[in-house]
DNA sequence: AGTTTTCATTGACAAGGATCAACGCATTTT
DNA sequence: AAAATGCGTTGATCCTTGTCAATGAAAACT
């Protein structure tokens, strides 16, 4: 719970480095030094927007505390979810772009931001920087094409299972290393309308798949945004994904995990 | 339609300019004779697996004549297609990964494969063509959230409006400025499944949708794979994108352009 | 404390789209 | 030339899922 800190508190360099995946890790200290320098700490409520879908984009961020979520939108309203941000995660986008994704607080978040052509200098000026960089948008597309996947591919009952099993496996990650019959928690880190939005379905078909799955016994409904699995193979056939060896569901794992799918503990 | 080179055919410097997206094309002469040596040209038939979906990709390339598919599958078969790759796309993924994704000629086709640990080195030893591949990923991502907003929001008929467009403005961009009038021809790349693969739907579904389009006055089908656009207006309407000024399409176009949506003349 | 708003849930209903089956047509095979 | 295969299309049917509406509970606001 870090309080917004000033321009020589040493957070920021703390953020840059809480992460293998951050951009900064292979900053030396005194890049370090001048990375934080140049950025300015931001508090924003739930709902806050940080990064609209249309303008440009004129900053790029790291998030602090609290969660982020990017989303792309047609004119009706329609909204799909492409990525919920972390702490440590980084936001907004370096370099020309056409694109342009909203970037909203999710919920209370605290984030330090950067103007976006100071840091492009840098990532030009440091080419270990943008290398790091590059891995991370590499991950990134890797799970944006395995969304693809699942919203293209699998029913609305698999994505949801899906969508728990890599909560659970997340949560499970402190225990012991065969935790495939230990009965995880699993916390939701988003609210209904927004999971609905991250999976291309509704909150009423949530709401219908996570009942089944409770009365068919694989999970148990303890609030919620928070269940207990109950029968772990069964939800992983009803994810559709079955196939998956230990080794591919990692993959998955961390996958998602890019996309900032885990819950915050 | 050129032949297999040899190795010290100048083809591969060529393919590795002919676009601005290509990484090659910031290396120098010196460099690109290096490059020109590390390549092995590979000849492949439609339906060849380049690289599958599963195993450790060990090479990378791009491609020289004909179109190829990459794609993402569940163990029922159900297949995603997340990107068709054109003459000077890189397809193959450097550095580790966990991901993965079948590449499969999607027509007869010539590629230009490196050793991906090769490719690897070359990239850490030139920062300006590292930066130059990230620049291309991060168009790529763009693209990938974009297939993500058609296919967790759109409905089939949008989202074959969408990409008829998409081909469609690509068609006329040699024709004079203003388009937005001008019956425009347009040419689909693959098949009916493939479409279907790439659209989240069914060929079914495709075909029904297109009759629709040409029962309305809309488009005019010329053969299966060959349209005109008769009313470019109504299809705008149809895909749900009308909200996109001139400025916003020719984005769209882009990222799809990226994604391989648009044909080869 | 009382009111309003938000959120999750549930039911009833409708519809978009998947599935199954059959047909025509072109291309390939033998 | 005949048979077989693949592809696009069309029709009929079924079902998953989105939509609409109502309820209850929690949270935010006055």
């Amino acid at each position: 719970m870090p309080r917004a800190p000033t321009l020589d508190n040493p957070l920021t360099n703390l953020l840059c480095t809480a992460n293998g995946r951050s951009v900064c890790a292979v900053a030396d200290p005194a890049l370090r030094e001048k990375i934080g320098r140049m950025c300015r700490v931001r508090k924003f409520k739930a709902g806050d927007t940080i990064i609209s879908e249309g303008k440009e984009r004129s900053i790029v961020g790291v998030v602090s505390s609290g969660v982020l979520k990017m989303a792309k939108s047609m004119a009706d309203g329609r909204q799909q979810i492409v990525g919920l941000l972390l702490p440590s995660d980084m936001f907004g986008r370096v370099f020309p772009s056409d694109g342009g994704v909203l970037v909203e607080a999710a919920s209370e978040a605290v984030v330090c931001t950067f103007d976006r052509a100071a840091f492009e200098a840098l990532l030009l000026a440091n080419p270990q920087m943008e290398h790091k960089l590059l891995l991370s948008v590499l991950d990134e597309l890797d799970a944006a094409r395995d969304w693809m996947l699942l919203l293209g591919c699998q029913t609305v009952r698999e994505r949801v299972a899906t969508f728990l099993l890599v909560l659970a496996r997340r949560g499970a990650e402190r225990s012991v290393p065969n935790t495939a019959c230990i009965a995880a928690r699993v916390r939701v880190p988003v609210s209904r309308k927004d999971m609905a939005a991250y999976l291309g379905t509704t909150p009423e078909s949530i709401s219908r798949a996570i009942h089944k799955f409770a009365r068919d016994g694989l999970i148990r409904i303890i609030d919620p945004l928070c269940f207990e699995i109950v029968q772990r193979h069964g939800l992983v056939r009803a994810s559709g994904r079955e196939e998956l060896h230990a080794v591919d569901e990692d993959r998955l794992v961390q996958r998602m995990n890019v996309m900032g799918l885990v819950t915050v503990k």
